[in-house]
DNA sequence: GTCTATACCTTGATAGAC
DNA sequence: GTCTATCAAGGTATAGAC
């Protein structure tokens, strides 16, 4: 480590996480990264520039994440099932999805790396099952975009259910129910 | 009105639905509401204490209005597809579920009605499933638990997704989706 | 690039008059 | 019950020395 800039962005990563936009401040990342308001400052211009960027690093890291885990080869069924079966800090939640109800959201700069995930998340699983039909390896009656929108938001809201409910419980009936639903939509061609 | 208790809860509940409880101040609530400082502190003894009784008078709303939408007869697949498919402001979230997220979820007091509101729908829509299940008049090879979580699950994460991408298309797929899974995967008898 | 000191504003809450 | 005045603490950012 040469400078602080990459310590900041380290403890943002983590009270981001734990706390959110809103409840985080400049002061608990400088101590948590032993930096200066000088360094902090001159790092970065503001609070909302350094999420923004703390945000891109983020996003970066998880999508880099989804690539390895949905990209292995095998029928798409067993992709989306690797994907919703990942394992999952559930009482903290999704790092990104839980930026959307924070102030952030209406930053362009913080909005920009949350749609770039979801984005990204989408479109690889809508091509996955295109190829699939495609190549006439399944059959389904659900438009594609549909089914990928779906495990996303299935993920997502099983999430809020088990914070909500300070439960994993709650978390895994969602994911399981999510695994079942897939699996008897998706049918393979023989 | 006679006291300005419910004017300071009225402008509670339009500003925890707007920004969360983080990034909303008393001051904010005071001016809302027309009230003073005295008045506010008369009626609630903290912030986190108005929060806790504004998130009681939402949930009990919310469940009335669930218990009205769900609680009509007809087939419990109807049923069901009637709360997913109730409109909702899309890019403002759930009232309740965008609570999860802030360090509201932390305080015991709010957390209590939240959970209360999660538990209910649940519980209504399992009763529904399993009774359905017993008189004969569907089929089905994915436990209610799973089936009525996920639908609650999905309604979360599609709207989650509507707001992060600004755009309620991404929630009008979510829930196009979860209606055509449920529709797949609760079979009539005949 | 990093530090400390400082400035200014907002937050959450209290005091006391009416 | 309601109001205005006030306060200590913390949030966000700048200044200027090293």
């Amino acid at each position: 480590m040469t400078t602080k800039h990459d310590d900041i962005i380290e403890a943002a990563k983590i009270l981001l996480w734990e706390k959110g936009y809103d409840a985080t401040s400049p002061r608990a990342i400088q101590e948590l990264s032993n930096a200066g308001q000088g360094s902090f400052y001159h790092h970065f211009k503001t609070k909302k520039d350094l999420a923004a960027k703390t945000m891109e690093v983020v996003v970066d890291e998880r999508i880099a994440e989804f690539d390895e885990i949905f990209g292995e080869s095998g029928p798409v069924k067993e992709r989306i099932k690797r994907f919703l079966l990942e394992p999952r800090d559930v009482l903290k939640g999704c790092r990104i999805g839980r930026m959307v109800w924070d102030s952030a959201i209406g930053e362009d700069d913080l909005r920009r790396p949350i749609q770039k995930f979801f984005q990204h998340l989408q479109s690889q699983m809508v091509a996955a099952l295109e190829q699939a039909l495609a190549a006439g390896e399944i059959e389904t009656d659900i438009p594609p975009e549909q089914i990928a929108t779906m495990v996303i938001a299935s993920i997502q809201g099983a999430l809020t259910l088990g914070r909500a409910m300070q439960d994993p419980a709650w978390y895994d009936r969602t994911i399981q129910g999510a695994v079942a639903l897939v699996d008897s939509v998706i049918k393979p061609c023989r």
